[in-house]
DNA sequence: TACTTACTTAAAGTTTACTTTAAGGCTAAC
DNA sequence: GTTAGCCTTAAAGTAAACTTTAAGTAAGTA
């Protein structure tokens, strides 16, 4: 089974242009050519983008996921540097994830927040109960306890 | 307590240029001078600050973020709006927790892979054990066979 | 008196990952 | 025979969030 570089473009959610932009700069080296010159891709490109696209989505720049791919290419002599990569991705997506569920607490103390303030029509009106404070003082206190004991 | 625009920088792992940046751009609305000029910011800026790198963090752009802060300055008519967007944040937040998880499991994948590979000195010596299989079906089968099934 | 830290404006430069434009040409399907 | 989808090169444009440069000034500390 092979696809179009369209049908690979709206599967995956790109477009035929930034595949194409992709193959130029050398990150789908396995893609071939019809007789005609036509892009033909297969199931193992599928992955490779798959790959690219979860690379990309951990933050890593098209030019290292380029190092990766030509390592790739290079044979079993990089098999150690690339298992090393992804150990250090994993560590990368772990902090990640660590900051979102930060930023998610910071977020739910907003909308605690805003949601007593709708509620009694007023900023000014909230009333800090012992929930939202405590809540507030575990997320803004370390960063400003810190810069007071600094100073 | 105030702090210098050193100290704040310092502290929130920006550089005085950045926060000048986002005083220019209105980010930063109730960061007064002193009377020779210097910036003060109390308490209560750092808090503003910490929002800013939290909404920053979820991929907001200050576009949107000094949105929200013209909202904050304007008064209680924005409280609705001020929540909505919030929880909107939050779904977002969410959404963005689900990718980071769905990439952690192609990592561990891939993680899983080039361990066997290393092992065993070679790529093509890599035996898909049943793990390994299940592994590749469950995170490659889907998009591709979404798009078999359409062609 | 130095030195550090801060201030100003205004413009130009940087990086990344595309996107767009232009201009023309091939091929397979209906 | 025309339409849809694909191809090419090459260059310019875009957006975001800074960063840098320049050039001069001023206040506070050791």
């Amino acid at each position: 089974m092979t696809y179009s570089i369209g049908q690979v473009a709206k599967r995956l959610g790109l477009t035929t242009h930034t595949l194409r932009y992709y193959d130029k700069e050398g990150l789908l080296p396995s893609v071939h050519k019809s007789s005609s010159g036509l892009r033909v891709f297969t199931e193992k490109d599928l992955e490779w983008l798959i790959i690219i696209e979860c690379l990309k989505g951990c933050g890593m720049h098209l030019k290292d996921i380029k190092h990766y791919i030509d390592m790739c290419m290079q044979g079993d002599s990089t098999i150690a540097e690339r298992l090393a990569m992804f150990k250090k991705q994993k560590e990368h997506l772990a902090l990640q994830m660590e900051q979102l569920q930060a930023h998610m607490e910071k977020i739910d103390y907003k909308i605690a927040y805003y949601t007593e303030a709708a509620k009694r029509g007023s900023i000014d009106a909230v009333q800090y109960n012992k929930c939202l404070m405590k809540e507030k003082e575990r997320i803004f206190g370390q960063t400003i306890k810190k810069l007071t004991e600094e100073a």
